[in-house]
DNA sequence: GGGTGACATCAACATGATTTGATGTAAGCA
DNA sequence: TGCTTACATCAAATCATGTTGATGTCACCC
């Protein structure tokens, strides 16, 4: 898992992103793949938040909203931090880092394939 | 659609792209959101290819890749160029760059979002 | 200790997207 | 002109994921 910001798997890896691996859209997905998670990670780029506040902001179900926090947890672009009863989240700019360079070096093979086109037989 | 590399549309105004809109998402979404087609994705971000190509590497039916590739087309990630009897297809890398970034915001946005916590009622 | 509230997890259900095969259109060739 | 091939589109079937309500555990408070 090159490009999938797991905690702290690795992370000193990421020359080898020149290519998009399954991991860049794996990522991406878990990080936007669904309307309600990527309101979610809008809302957490703002400030860190509890569960309690994305079911107020959101108007989502509680279980919908933990749902969506395990994905983005599990996929390294959140983290939890118990407060009491309360548990809050916050987003992990290291994690988007990685996703940012993946992408841009896509963008960058991206231009170089312009030119090259296979004969069809 | 800021985020949305649709085909012409909006590309000057980047710098509105502070925070990650829907389209963002959206963009991401239809660029990687499914296994396939981030696979169509990887496969042209090497070279040009026309459909029988990506039938070929991908082993998935015709008329599946033409469902993905019109997908793309229309979010504007990628751009057909018929030859013949044959439709070659090319990655955008200027529609790649927008995406970076707003990634790269949103990331710049969380660094931002640590440090404030909002308090729980 | 008992009651309340936060929230993670579970299982069933709902929804939206992907896949499939058929079909139509256009390009190439004899 | 007729035949073959590439591929875009359509509608139905299939599949994966999100949503829901219930439940259990833990933290807090009186």
């Amino acid at each position: 898992m090159l490009m999938s910001p797991v905690a702290g798997a690795d992370e000193d890896a990421p020359g080898h992103a020149a290519v998009a691996q399954p991991d860049l859209a794996e990522a991406a997905v878990k990080l936007f793949g669904d309307p309600l998670r990527a309101e979610i990670v809008r809302l957490l780029a703002r400030e860190q938040m509890c569960t309690c506040h994305l079911v107020d902001d959101t108007g989502a179900r509680q279980s919908t909203i933990s749902h969506h926090l395990r994905v983005l947890r599990e996929a390294g672009f959140i983290s939890a931090e118990p407060r009491g009863r309360y548990t809050y989240y916050r987003l992990r700019p290291e994690a988007l880092s990685l996703l940012t360079v993946g992408i841009a070096n896509l963008t960058a093979q991206a231009h170089h394939a312009q030119a090259i086109r296979r004969p069809c037989v």
